[in-house]
RNA sequence: GCGCCCGUAGCUCAGUCGGAUAGAGCAUCAGCCUUCUAAGCUGAGGGUCGUUGGUUCGAUUCCAACCGGGCGCACCA
């Protein structure tokens, strides 16, 4: 609808340039807002004053201008108003209005799905979590945002891949391997000093545990050195396990693992760097090399290669954009924890680097999760190990209430997420307020069926019947989910899509309880009616058709989240 | 010290490519179930949109400075 309206009045815009009324070469963007009150009509436009000064005519006689040249204006609005200073409000016929309902019926799990990324291809990379331990509650909002930025950008027509980058080379690797294997000496009876960074948390002596029987039969054939690497590579396989599972038990799949350690053996690292080097962005200094990050904006020059020979962490990094790049796709997505924010303009330099804008990589920062317990913070230490785990919080408040919860806010914010507010099955958890309005239509199907009303097709029932400001109310709200979609996927912001579905469940909350769906039962029907509204069998059948619409926007939109809709609850 | 993010109702947060009387949930108070799921609905109270300036027809939104909070400033990952 909002396209429609937008089209019209682009043409209007047109058509009065072509006649010489208008002057301005470029059109600012139109915007079309639902205006606050609703004697403001359906739809407003401030045209007429941004474009004021570039005509230098008062708004008013803009907008005036605007209005008589609008195309078909008669069949489109049953009214257009000029406000005060050159509101341009328009009030939609309601025949228009209804037909968005034939349309999300036609479309079905489609509507809301559009073109604009058609044909582009962009790689999602999130959690990306090392393997190293148990993935905490800030890989879960990592996660939910990931997975709904994938989601959101199919939506609106990009192939979008999720991938995610393991960490299986390095340091971190090590003092798995050695931290395993102090504590499977411990357990041996033995006792030696415990790794001076080591992982402390207890899932390491759990770990050694289940391992402790496969190491015992071969501790005699190993080395020290040997078995330690066996630790660390039985250690990484469990783990890495372990993630997927909980990733699994979140509802999400991701499509490629990429693995650090795979650069290292293709020499992808070295060949990355060399072509550094041909486009002399490489230096040595100090017995190191150098990237010339600050020719394209970091604030300084970034080490690669240590001066003992190793590369450091941003040389993978470097091999492993500069690999994706080379995968051909149009877009690369990183979602990243907030305290690595510091990272990004020395990613965006690698852009540069290798002849690509730097808007080809988009980072998303998501920010710390402050997790509380009735309403006392959880103190969380990555260093002592002691940290709430992802799987926790899963098993706590199960995965769509994690999912939604991690989705509320913008991911750019912190979140304080309660575990027993997520937790309660009540009005405090607008999880279940968005799942409820799902499973009460579904409940009206049911009812229907079982009293023998047919549900209706959109095709063929008379929906202008469909006037009461409430019904009109919801379908204005249904037409505009495809924009919602659309901008909460461009600006990577899941939230607003969370956002929509609350605010959209509250309107059919207030319906349902205003007015009647299906007919009372019979013998109801000589009683004084609260409600004088009368419910003839078209009027039934056209609510039944908005329901439906209802019901369809709620679960693609909870889909679009990675979050289940419900028939019963 | 430098950089990034945040500061909106008692609490948690939306809104902000500049628009008309700033929104929601929670909490508080008062109501609504013999009829389609009360995990719901209706109403009330609650605000100098951190502060001060600037830009303009118009600023919560843009700019500057300041105050307060978080994070980052490694030849760690």
């Amino acid at each position: 609808m909002q396209e429609r309206v937008t089209t019209a009045l682009l043409g209007a815009l047109n058509g009065a340039r072509q006649k010489g009324q208008l002057k301005t070469a470029a059109w600012p963007t139109l915007s079309l807002d639902a205006p606050k009150r609703p004697e403001w009509g359906d739809l407003a436009s401030t045209v007429a004053m941004s474009l004021a000064s570039s005509e230098h005519k008062a708004p008013h006689d803009i907008a005036q201008i605007i209005v008589e040249n609008i195309p078909q204006r008669e069949q489109l609005f049953d009214r257009v108003e000029i406000v005060r200073p050159g509101f341009l409000n328009l009030t939609v016929k309601p025949a228009l209005w209804q037909e968005v309902l034939r349309e999300i019926e036609l479309q079905g799990a489609r509507y809301g799905r559009t073109a604009v990324g058609a044909g582009r291809r962009v790689l999602v990379e999130y959690v990306s979590a090392n393997p190293t331990g148990p993935l905490h509650v800030g890989h879960g909002r990592g996660a939910a945002v990931g997975q709904a930025v994938v989601r959101l950008l199919d939506a609106i027509g990009y192939e979008a891949v999720s991938e995610y980058y393991i960490n299986d080379a390095g340091r971190q690797m090590k003092l798995l391997g050695a931290s395993v294997y102090a504590r499977y000496q411990e357990l041996s009876g033995q006792t030696i000093a415990f790794p001076e960074d080591g992982y402390h948390g207890s899932y390491i002596t759990s770990l050694a545990q289940q391992l402790k029987e496969e190491l015992d039969r071969v501790a005699d054939e190993l080395t020290p050195a040997d078995l330690e690497t066996r630790c660390r590579s039985l250690a990484y396989q469990k783990l890495l396990g372990l993630i997927r599972d909980d990733l699994r038990s979140f509802g999400i799949e991701i499509q490629s693992w990429f693995s650090e350690t795979s650069l290292l053996e293709s020499k992808a690292i070295e060949l990355a760097l060399e072509e550094l080097k041909t486009r002399d962005l490489l230096f040595q200094e100090d017995g190191a090399w150098w990237f010339r990050a600050s020719t394209y904006g970091d604030e300084k020059d970034r080490v690669v290669k240590k001066q003992d020979g190793e590369y450091t962490y941003l040389a993978s990094d470097i091999a492993y954009h500069h690999d994706k790049l080379r995968r051909g796709y149009d877009l690369l997505v990183d979602v990243f924890g907030a305290d690595h924010h510091g990272y990004i303009p020395r990613m965006e330099a690698v852009m540069q680097a290798y002849g690509h804008p730097k808007d080809r990589l988009h980072v998303v920062l998501v920010q710390l999760v402050k997790l509380l317990r009735d309403g006392v913070e959880v103190k969380m230490s990555k260093r002592t190990g002691e940290f709430i785990t992802m799987r926790e919080v899963l098993d706590e408040v199960g995965a769509d209430a994690a999912n939604f919860y991690f989705l509320m806010r913008d991911s750019n914010t912190h979140l304080e997420f309660d575990l027993e507010l997520a937790k309660q099955r009540s009005a405090d958890n607008p999880v279940y307020y968005v799942q409820y309005a799902h499973a009460r239509i579904c409940s009206l199907w049911r009812v229907a069926s079982a009293r023998g009303i047919a549900r209706p097709a959109a095709e063929g029932t008379d929906l202008t019947v469909l006037m009461d400001p409430d019904e009109l109310g919801l379908i204005k709200k249904l037409s505009s989910y495809p924009e919602v979609v659309q901008a909460s996927a461009l600006a990577f912001e899941p939230h607003r899509v969370t956002y929509y579905l609350q605010q959209l469940a509250a309107l059919l909350h207030t319906f349902y309880n205003k007015h009647r769906v299906l007919p009372p039962e019979l013998d109801q029907e000589n009683k004084e009616s609260a409600s004088t509204e009368v419910l003839t069998s078209k009027r039934t059948a056209a609510r039944l058709v908005l329901m439906g619409a209802v019901q369809q926007v709620l679960r693609n939109g909870l889909n679009v989240l990675g979050i289940s809709a419900p028939e019963h609850m």
